[in-house]
DNA sequence: CCACTGACACAAG
DNA sequence: CCTTGTGCCAGTG
């Protein structure tokens, strides 16, 4: 038998990291991308669940959902250190959502194929 | 075992 | 564009 569905928590943590400066992705993309289609909830559960441990260098603000709006923003430090951070990055964020998201998206199952 | 909750996504109004 | 409702999987009480 597996070991349940730990192994997903490492996908979502190795994708994430995999997010290249200046970039922002989705949680339905993630989800899609290790094959949880309707995982989305499931991809920010993974992040909630070991945000603050080992994982801190885990780059949770450049997950959004779909829409580009910054939903997890509130379990940051600081409900802006979300926004700050991308704009730091270079992605411009506009009432907590990423301007041009379309544009900044990064989807891996796309960018690291051309990699 | 059942009910509620959650860093979402999609459809309809 | 915004709000509401439904579906999704897993965890917690």
């Amino acid at each position: 038998m597996k070991k349940k569905n730990e192994n997903f928590f490492l996908e979502v943590y190795e994708v994430v990291k995999l997010i290249p400066k200046g970039r922002v992705t989705s949680y339905g993309t993630i989800a899609k991308f290790l094959g949880m289609k309707s995982g989305a909830r499931m991809v920010g559960w993974a992040l909630n669940s070991s945000f603050g441990e080992k994982y801190a260098d885990l780059p949770a603000h450049r997950v959004v959902n779909s829409s580009g709006l910054l939903t997890g923003k509130h379990h940051f430090a600081t409900p802006t250190l979300m926004a700050d951070r991308l704009k730091e990055e270079g992605v411009p964020v506009e009432k907590d959502k990423v301007k041009d998201f379309k544009k900044y998206h990064w989807d891996p199952a796309i960018e690291l194929e051309i990699e």
